[in-house]
DNA sequence: AAACTGACTAATA
DNA sequence: CTATTAGCCAGTT
């Protein structure tokens, strides 16, 4: 299991992931580089996948580079993550899709980070 | 160690 | 817009 000992790349992916401000989204590609790690995205997925319950990590943030959630197999994950996104003002297109260029997160805009309005 | 897998992405068609 | 291909790389078997 890996939440006893965590690689020092989950635990990088998890510090960046933690940096995504309420109100917005990162794609998967976006944490990897953020964490150091280009070309990881995968893997950034599989260290969201590897998260338990409850922890501080804000996985529902992470999506894919189409804006579009990628969890798939998972028992109405997808749905759940849509209904956690809503919640923080991030809504999706009538097509499922969370347009990018109005919600995607800038590690520059550190200040003025929170949620967009309208 | 080799093969398989996958919460990815970019490039084509 | 969707579908297919190829590249990617760590974790699992």
């Amino acid at each position: 299991m890996v939440e006893r000992d965590l690689s020092p790349a989950y635990r990088a992916i998890y510090a960046a992931v933690r940096r995504i401000p309420r109100g917005r989204v990162a794609t998967y590609g976006q944490i990897a580089a953020l964490a150091g790690r280009p070309r990881h995205a995968r893997q950034v997925g599989y260290a969201l996948h590897a998260l338990r319950p409850g922890s501080d990590v804000p996985w529902h943030r992470v999506i894919n580079g189409r804006g579009e959630i990628s969890l798939r197999g998972y028992d109405g994950a997808a749905e759940r993550q849509r209904r956690l996104l809503a919640r923080e003002g991030v809504r999706c297109e009538a097509s499922g899709r969370i347009p990018l260029e109005r919600y995607q997160w800038s590690p520059r805009l550190r200040a003025n980070d929170s949620a967009i309005t309208g």
